[in-house]
DNA sequence: GCGACAG
DNA sequence: ATCTTGTCGC
């Protein structure tokens, strides 16, 4: 990267008490909706998650759903529409743009010998297990591994995944220089360049830490998978395009296999990420940074304590191994 | 108006 | 992401 200069991840609202904040200001025979609140807040795609926060509350709280319903119930009854402060999420979203314009996509110009896989799970809802695999590239083999565990309090919120798992995967990153492992690329488990305004998870990443980042998600966030693909190679590799702009590439381990989403996150070309995921491909559907990184977030989960939960146990066990590949 | 929505 | 049983196919 040019200088390695960075941009530090903004300060994270709490959104529960921005929520809070814009029910009270609803009177007490006032009508509100979930993507009213959404809007309020700073983002309609938080319709979702406020309509969770609602009826979860509403439970302890019943006066609460009288107030907050969904848009058909409220039908063509009058909303209020006086809601004031600070749109938390549009400047979020402020930062994703800013992200997206801080980062180039300029060849590394060398083929990377570390790669290192980040990917987070949560072992309870409030809390954040952030794994990072670092695999030599050549060998295809894992050179180190590591995992931190940290509060949680940001909801997965579509379009504002960074702002959910950017701060943990920074910390298992961080935690992998402190013990002297340096990667050449970082691999993330979400989009780069492939968003709505061009700035991924793994773009945050690439921003924030100023190490090339490329993402390699599961599913498609925004655009369209070229049709007519390349039936030469058995990865089937076909250009995925938001409008006219090409950001990234469909792609599968093996024909069977389930297709990955490739994007730049920073730092590098796509033709580098494309040919970086080609190399680490091994018998799964992702690349071998991301699934083990996906695998060990995942080990440190609580084991429930019933004999029955043991069997249960060993059955998910096996299912991953075909979850894998589909 | 209806469908979509990374993890 | 997480919960969660049985079942089909390579
Ligand atoms: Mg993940």
């Amino acid at each position: 990267m040019s200088g390695c200069s960075t941009l530090p991840l903004p300060s994270l609202p709490d959104l529960s008490s921005e929520l809070m904040r814009l029910v009270a200001q609803v009177p007490p025979d006032g009508l509100t909706t979930y993507g009213d609140l959404a809007r309020a807040l700073g983002s309609r795609n938080a319709a979702i998650w406020v309509s969770q926060w609602i009826r979860e509350r509403s439970a302890m709280e019943p006066e609460l759903a009288s107030r907050v319903v969904d848009k058909l119930t409220a039908g063509s009854r009058p909303r209020f529409t006086g809601f004031s402060g600070p749109h938390a999420l549009q400047r979020l979203e402020d930062w994703l743009r800013a992200a997206a314009k801080f980062v180039d996509e300029r060849p590394l110009g060398r083929a990377p010998k570390l790669v290192a896989g980040i990917d987070v799970a949560y072992p309870a809802p409030d809390r954040a297990t952030a794994a990072a695999v670092l695999v030599d590239v050549r060998t295809k083999t894992v050179v180190h591994e590591l995992v931190v565990e940290r509060p949680v309090d940001f909801p997965y919120i579509s379009g504002f995944l960074t702002f959910r798992e950017l701060p943990a995967m920074m910390a298992a990153c961080e935690s992998l220089a402190k013990q002297a492992y340096a990667p050449d690329v970082v691999m993330i488990d979400g989009q780069g360049r492939l968003h709505p305004h061009r700035g991924g998870v793994a773009t945050g990443f690439a921003a924030a830490t100023g190490l090339p980042t490329m993402g390699v998600a599961k599913s498609l966030l925004c655009g369209q998978v070229e049709k007519g693909g390349d039936a030469s190679t058995g990865a089937m590799i076909q250009r995925v395009l938001v409008g006219d702009e090409h950001l990234g590439f469909s792609l599968r381990a093996t024909p069977k296999a389930q297709p990955v989403y490739i994007s730049v996150g920073g730092g590098l070309s796509l033709d580098e990420v494309l040919g970086i995921t080609l190399s680490l491909f091994t018998t799964t559907r992702l690349p071998l940074p991301t699934h083990r990184a996906d695998r060990l977030s995942k080990s440190t989960r609580r084991e429930r304590l019933d004999p029955a939960a043991i069997l249960s146990r060993i059955r998910q066990f096996e299912e991953r191994i075909d979850a894998d590949l589909a």
